[in-house]
DNA sequence: TCAAGTACGGCTAAATTTAGCCATATCAGA
DNA sequence: TCTGATATGGCTAAATTTAGCCGTACTTGA
C-alpha cells in the first residue's frame, strides 16, 4: 500500500552518516520531547496531552504525534467506540529512548546556568 | 558591551523547562554535530572544516560556528598574522558534550536499520 | 598582474517547520 | 436544541533555518 506520509517531503537530502543525526531527526520538532515524556509518564490521551502542553496548538501536537507514530516511537490505539477514544503509548523502541533522553537532560540541567541566558536573551550579552 | 547576536531573534518564546530542551537548542542546526565532531577530531581551521563538510555552504558553516562560539561550546582563536589564520577548539563545556553525543550516537546506530528507511524514503511505506 | 589561497560579511530566496483558522462527526447532559 | 466533550482534517500564513550569490581584504606564487 502506498500513501502520502505526513512527513514533509524534503527537497534537500538529509545526512545520516552518524547515529546522532538519526537521534536528532527523531527528536527534532518543537514538542516531541514533551510528548514523549508525557506519554512516558502515563498521559496517554490526545486531549489530556493537549491540556498538559497548552502552549502548543492542537494541530501541531497531532502532527508530531503522527510523526512519532510513523517512526515507531509510539503506538496509537483507537478504541472503536463512540465517542471515540484514543490512547498513545511508547513502543519498545520508544522505551529505549528514555535513558538516552535522561542522559542529555542531565547534561542540560548541569549546564543550565551557563546556557539559559543565551536563549532567554539572545540579542544582548 | 552590547552587540547584535547572530542568533535569529525569535518572535515566539522558547521552552526550556527540561534539560533536554537545552541540549536540543544547542545541537539543533543542520551542521553543528558535524562541526563539533570534526573539531573534536582535531580539524581546527575553517577552510579545512569546509573541505571536510563540502555539502554545506561556507556561509552556513560560519553561521553555525559563530553560534557554537556564542554558546561557549567552542573557542575561536585568531592569530594576528597575515594572511589571517583562525583555529577553533572545544571549550571545557564543549568537551562535556562528547560523551553525551556518543550516547545518543550509539542509540542511533543501534536502531539505524529501523529508522533510516523512514528518512531516506519518507513518502512511501 | 593574474590566479588562488586565507578569512569574512551583506543580502535575498528557498526550504522547512510551526501556528492558527475553519470545518467535520458523534455523544452526553442541561 | 444548545453546549461542551471526544477526535480529526484542510488550508494558509507566519516564523525560522538554510542555501547561494556577490563583494571585501590580504598574502603568496606563477
Amino acid at each position: 500500500m502506498t500513501y502520502i506520509c505526513i512527513m514533509y517531503e524534503k527537497k534537500l537530502p538529509v545526512d545520516l552518516q552518524c547515529g546522532l543525526h538519526l537521534f536528532m531527526e527523531v527528536m527534532s520538532g518543537k514538542w516531541k520531547i514533551a510528548l514523549i515524556w508525557c506519554i512516558h509518564l502515563g498521559i496517554k490521551r490526545p486531549g489530556e496531552l493537549h491540556r498538559r502542553i497548552p502552549k502548543a496548538s492542537r494541530r501541531i501536537l497531532d502532527t508530531q504525534l503522527k510523526q512519532l507514530t510513523t517512526l515507531g516511537i509510539i503506538d496509537k490505539t483507537v478504541f472503536e467506540q463512540l465517542p471515540l477514544k484514543v490512547e498513545y503509548e511508547l513502543t519498545a523502541l520508544g522505551e529505549t529512548l528514555i535513558p538516552v533522553i535522561e542522559t542529555t537532560a542531565q547534561w542540560g540541567e548541569k549546564h543550565r546556568a551557563i546556557l539559559e541566558p543565551f536563549f532567554l536573551n539572545p540579542a544582548v550579552k
